[in-house]
RNA sequence: GCCCGAGUGGUGAAAUGGUAGACACGAGGGACUUAAAAUCCCUUGGGCAGAAAUGUCCGUGCCGGUUCGAGUCCGGCCUCGGGUACCA
């Protein structure tokens, strides 16, 4: 029996019209199947580099927002190979974190297994999208054959100092031996502990050779990159944890919101503080955005200025004093110690020892929050004790106050009312002088902090401008011998260890209390198995329940963990050589991948991540490893797509929803809902009655027969039902639209709220590419020439396409190629030369409709390694130029005038015409300004 | 407080000192269709005049400046985001 005639007929249409998701599936089974995107390691090609942020794989997997910077990598991983480059653009998974530790705490389940699913799930969503990673390259943090390698560099640094003479990391051995050889000076070969310049007692050659191992290892421990010890941590009990600095906002937990206080625990600590210096300059040789470098410079906070000794009254002790302002030295009227400073105890006089007891109870345990919190409040006490002017030798008391940091400089200022505003107002507030060294300045009311005016009461001093005092002063200081200049930096050394299970094991075991670290040949040090991923009853961190758990059987291992940023602090080089078995990358892969090219993510990471991104980087290339001091020559932070949620108003007490703008009239209580259940600001009140039990009853206040609800643009999480996820979209509309819109969207960078309705838009564009090349009767081009109009038309997007891309204006891109298939559909062109050449164009942003399209013209290779078309610039020469005419800047008409006119030919050619004489009515222009193929201003 | 960034139609936005609002969404009108979907065409910053073609004025957060010409550059504010904060 015959087919009825209109099924055939359907049919037949079906397969003229684009099918996104049949070509989809087809062209991601055909790149994984061909590998088509792997990178080689031996390429005589040129190499671009382009990488994103690995993400953390959560358990509620990818919502559109976090795709948006892979799809601008790809497009320009795409691009690039077009242009001929051998192209490395990897991803993997930084997947050790808290989250799947918190879930195995309530559910039992191993973190490995769930960062398992959770990782399969993102691979299936990234897969969707067309996205040509070099998925052989793969990486995980978590995974022993990678973290064996985070667990060495560790090793590394801790078999290392900081030698500042040739002002990079050295072996520990090296430094051994300078002891060997010549000692320890002591006071003036101070070490960087902590951010804090702490003194290690001098010692000479032969005193070292005396010392014993334990001795030896705990001088040492003060030099090394990655030492234990006592540190003031941020830590957070219910995280049962130490957070770095970053990871904790307004006191609280950047994870979680938990309350945040200061204690001070033995800590395995990096000493990034060593590179303060390096972080700082290298920034100049970088492109990255000036907000992050602004933050990574505020973060480092160097501030240059001196260190001054003050001899303590009755005491052998020094109180050794950091300030910017030297030159205020006969401002001085008191010294304030940090609470916790060491000298505190030993010189409060016993009149004084119960008020400054009880205030360092006070401030102890007055959390981080409530401190910055109550920065106003004026609180301290006096010690008692005093310090002699170096100067005037006048006594000087000494008072310990919170608002000095012991973190900070050495712990302790000397205090000038007159200048600094703190001091200031502690003077005020405590009743101390406030001695006037600044001629004509009013202080009755508040200190002035400049260095203008000129220096009174100042002994040598007087007369010079704060500018010019500085210098002069810190030359008498070091002089006199009881200071020198010196430049203080804000950043921290970055606390290592984490008392929690899923993370690396630091590679370190205890004979005899001494930390060592672990024989290279023993790595990794895989995570034992444990009963429970809780801290001990004890309090020891997870890993102390791990039962016989030693090092060769004798040894007990470090019980923290390293933290979230390890893994990712040199992820970017083992992408190059991922299955290195003897090395963390071979040199060779190393040499030719060299930086990254570009590197894209989220600006949140500024003072974290990206930090010590390039710490390691340092650390690695002054042993050799590497031959560049930066990661990442360029950044580019994506900005983050927002949730658009929907919020219904329900009264209070019933369960009545009323009408956006008829709330006033009642007390009601906002209640979001599914973003799905809102076309625009009205909502579908049969869904909505399905969406929850409890509104399948309830009574709907409408206005003009609708439930209106209003809109808030935030964060795009499942708390706020506001989720949209890509595969819903690759589903409906195909993930080529799916791509193209999330581009369209605004430039890369800006923050912007999602709203799917637009997406209609990039669909039709692929649909109009799509009728380009196929007719009612299937696929149909034509080998004739080109016309001059559609050469034009080709070659203008060609020329705008690539300065766009080349400056990751990728919005503006994709309005491009609608102007052009706009323009080629208005032309009716089908022609073969032009059609090949714009489905290349089109391939970075569209891969799999350019890739079925390439291969319907007749191409057997992938169009991802096509040549990108050249632009030729004679198509777009023009007969003749329509020029704007202005008077007085202010646009009059249009004039069109052959383009190979001279300016003085266009401007006769102007004033002889009827409307020019019209608009001047009568006058002469004073001025003509024309400016060749843009524009003429005739100034009246 | 300090440091960065941003303010343009109903919406997302474009315009690298040279015609402000390209390209889209939405909206309105029309064509095709029995109808719908899809597709195509027209209108769409505001005011004023006009039946219309059209003309004209205003308009890029506010106030000034530089310039023949400013959304764009400079100075001073305002608002909104983001970062940071007793850092001596």
């Amino acid at each position: 029996m015959p087919e009825p005639f209109f099924l055939i007929s359907s049919f037949q249409l079906k397969t003229m019209e684009y099918n996104p998701r049949e070509i989809e599936q087809k062209w991601q089974q055909y790149w994984a199947t061909n590998k088509t995107f792997t990178a080689s390691n031996n390429s005589e090609l040129p190499k671009y580099y382009v990488l994103d942020m690995f993400p953390y794989p959560s358990g509620a997997g990818l919502h559109v927002g976090h795709p948006l910077g892979y799809i601008a990598s790809d497009i320009i991983a795409r691009y690039k190979r077009l242009q001929g480059f051998n192209v490395l653009h990897p991803m993997g998974y930084d997947s050790f974190g808290l989250p799947a530790e918190q879930y195995a705490i309530q559910t039992g389940q191993h973190p490995a297994l769930t960062t398992e699913q959770n990782i399969a799930r993102y691979r299936q969503q990234l897969d969707r999208i067309g996205f040509s990673f070099d998925w052989d390259r793969e990486v995980r943090t978590s995974d022993p054959a990678y973290y064996r390698w985070t667990q060495w560099i560790f090793i590394r640094l801790f078999d290392s100092w900081y030698n500042r003479q040739n002002d990079k990391a050295e072996p520990i051995s090296q430094l051994v031996s300078i002891f060997e050889q010549h000692g320890f000076q002591g006071a003036e070969a101070q070490v960087l502990t902590g951010g804090i310049e702490r003194d290690v007692q001098a010692f000479s050659a032969d005193e070292w050779k005396t010392f014993d191992e334990k001795k030896k290892m705990e001088v040492l421990m003060n030099f090394r990159l990655a030492y234990l010890d006592d540190s003031w941590v941020n830590w957070c009990p219910a995280l049962g944890t130490v957070l770095a600095n970053d990871e904790v906002k307004d006191g609280v937990s950047e994870r979680g919101g938990h309350p945040v206080e200061r204690k001070l625990m033995k800590q395995w600590s990096l000493r990034i503080t060593a590179y303060s210096e390096r972080l700082l300059r290298d920034l100049d040789t970088i492109d990255w955005s000036d907000s992050i470098k602004e933050a990574q410079r505020n973060w480092i906070g160097k501030s240059e200025g001196a260190s001054i000794r003050f001899d303590l009254v009755g005491h052998a002790e020094t109180i050794e004093v950091f300030t910017t302002r030297p030159d205020t030295i006969f401002g001085v009227s008191f010294v304030v110690l940090a609470p916790e400073h060491e000298l505190v105890s030993k010189i409060t006089t016993s009149q004084h020892k119960a008020v400054v007891e009880n205030y360092i109870t006070y401030a102890k345990n007055r959390s981080e929050r409530e401190r910055q919190a109550e920065v106003k409040n004026v609180s301290g006490a006096f010690t008692g004790a005093y310090v002699k002017h170096p100067f005037t030798g006048k006594l000087v008391p000494v008072w310990i106050a919170d608002y000095v940091l012991a973190g900070y400089g050495t712990g302790a200022v000397m205090a000038v009312p007159c200048g600094d505003q703190r001091d200031f107002v502690f003077a005020k507030h405590f009743d101390l002088p406030i001695p006037a060294i600044m001629e004509g300045v009013d202080i009755s009311e508040k200190a002035d902090p400049t260095k203008e005016a000129k220096l009174i009461n100042s002994d040598f001093l007087n007369g010079l401008t704060g500018y010019e005092a500085i210098r002069v002063c810190i030359a008498k200081i070091e002089a006199s011998g009881f200071g020198k200049g010196k430049v203080n930096y804000r950043l921290r050394d970055a606390i290592f260890g984490r008392q929690r299970y899923w993370g690396e094991p630091i590679p370190v075991y205890y004979k005899d209390g001494i930390p060592y670290c672990v024989e290279e040949n023993d790595l990794p040090v895989t995570l034992p198995e444990v009963d429970k991923f809780l801290p001990t009853e004890t309090g020891e961190p997870p890993l102390a329940r791990a039962a016989n758990w030693k090092h060769q059987g004798k040894y007990e291992y470090e019980t923290t963990t390293m933290p979230g940023w390890a893994g990712s602090s040199w992820y970017f080089l083992r992408y190059m050589d991922p299955k290195n078995q003897s090395a963390f990358a071979s040199r060779e892969a190393m040499a030719y991948w060299n930086q990254v090219d570009l590197y894209i993510g989220g600006a949140e990471h500024a003072t974290g991540h990206l930090l010590y991104f390039r710490f390691w980087t340092k650390f690695l290339m002054d042993f050799g490893f590497i031959e560049f001091a930066e990661p990442a020559k360029k950044l580019i932070n994506q900005g983050m797509i927002q949730g658009v949620s929907k919020i219904v108003y329900r009264i209070n007490g019933s369960n009545k929803i009323v009408s956006r703008n008829l709330r006033d009239k009642y007390e009601t209580s906002p209640i979001h809902v599914d973003l799905k259940l809102a076309d625009g600001d009205v909502i579908n009140v049969e869904e909505l009655k399905k969406w929850r039990d409890d509104f399948a009853s309830a009574e709907f206040i409408l206005e003009e027969g609708q439930l209106l609800c209003t809109s808030e643009v935030g964060k795009m999480s499942k708390r706020w039902h506001n989720v949209v996820n890509p595969d819903d979209l690759c589903d409906s509309v195909g993930a080529d639209t799916l791509r193209l819109y999330e581009m369209f969207l605004g430039p890369l960078e800006q923050h912007k709220p999602w709203d799917t309705k637009g997406i209609e838009g990039t669909s039709r564009f692929l649909k109009k590419l799509w009728r380009l090349f196929h007719n009612e009767n299937g696929f149909a081009v034509s080998d004739e020439t080109a016309s001059p109009e559609e050469l034009k038309a080709l070659h203008k997007a060609i020329k705008k396409v690539v300065e766009d891309i080349d400056r990751y204006s990728f919005n503006t891109v994709v309005s491009t190629l609608m102007i052009c298939v706009n323009e080629l559909s208005d032309l009716k062109c089908n022609k073969r030369s032009v059609l090949s050449e714009l489905v290349v164009l089109v391939s970075p942003y569209a891969p799999h409709i350019a890739e079925e399209l390439w291969s319907k013209l007749g191409n057997r290779n992938s169009v991802s390694f096509a040549k990108l078309p050249e632009f030729n610039p004679a198509f777009l020469v023009e007969d003749s130029i329509t020029y704007p005419i202005q008077f007085n800047g202010k646009l009059r008409f249009n004039l069109d005038l052959p383009s190979a006119l001279t300016p003085a030919e266009i401007e006769k050619e102007v004033l002889a015409n009827e409307q020019t004489q019209k608009y001047l009515e009568g006058k002469l222009p004073k001025k003509i300004i024309v400016v060749p193929k843009r524009i003429v201003n005739l100034v009246v």
